[in-house]
DNA sequence: ATCATAATGATAATCATTATCATCACCATT
DNA sequence: AATGGTGATGATAATGATTATCATTATGAT
């Protein structure tokens, strides 16, 4: 479905800066991008945005179910296009770089864990962080 | 081993403030604190602290092994006194309790995982959000 | 085309955390 | 025990990420 029903759908008006955001997340390289990069995306495409807009964007698009956000411990939160399919990340200490992954053994055990405890599950963050193939020695 | 020849150990002077940090660690009910939650026991206790010294005593306590540091979605990073033994979180999302878990074949999992992806590890954060037992319906 | 309403962008404000720096306390040495 | 060099402290300002405000503007239902 196109971005402007997707909008629609989720009760959003289908807005220049919206369909931006949502394109530059779309088709940009990197797939975990924080709201900073975004924008300076945004300002190399020579579009004409707020940063503010563009965090309240972000913000709108996750609570609608249409981004993630994830919190490496990097300082600032970066946001990926919400996938049908959940996964955890792996995460590059030198270069950066993202991996994703998902492990059906890892997510029944924390099924296990929890019930143990008594918690009732909402959602979980995985993140292994290390360093890539690139740069190890 | 004392506070006193921990820090020593570690190329920290026992000054008063790092005593104080460390004993409120030591011996509040919550295990897991923000540098806030520390200052405002130690005003509390009718100590004469400043919040940046708080700040940076836990950071260097981090930095020489002697307390963790975990980042739960909550803004704030909390705090916990180091224990040989590694372990994960569950956290309640409606009234904050923390509880711990060690699975050692997630544990495992993950080094599989790892090696699957070429990645050298160095850590890991796993936090299972949700509803305790306390906190359903 | 009109118009109520939602969205934007410039800006100020907030929140957690870190940097500065003059003063002070710890502790090895005398 | 007194001293002195160096590390530590606390008041304060600064920073970085993010959110709030609000006058102006754009969207979409009519
Ligand atoms: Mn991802
Ligand atoms: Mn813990
Ligand atoms: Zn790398
Ligand atoms: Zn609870």
């Amino acid at each position: 479905m196109s971005d402007r029903s997707q909008f629609r759908a989720v009760g959003l008006k289908t807005t220049l800066p919206r369909l931006k955001v949502m394109e530059i997340l779309e088709n940009s390289g990197e797939r975990h991008m924080t709201a900073e990069d975004v924008y300076k995306e945004m300002l190399n495409l020579k579009e004409e945005i707020g940063l503010g807009t563009v965090y309240r964007v972000l913000n709108q698009f996750e609570q609608a179910g249409l981004v993630e956000r994830n919190n490496f411990e990097s300082g600032s939160s970066v946001f990926e296009i919400k996938s049908d399919s959940h996964h955890d990340h792996l995460v590059c200490m030198k270069c950066g770089v993202v991996e994703e992954f998902f492990d059906p053994s890892i997510e029944a055990q924390q099924e296990k864990v929890a019930k143990m405890a008594g918690f009732q599950i909402a959602g979980h963050s995985l993140s292994i962080y290390g360093f890539c193939s690139d740069c190890q020695e």
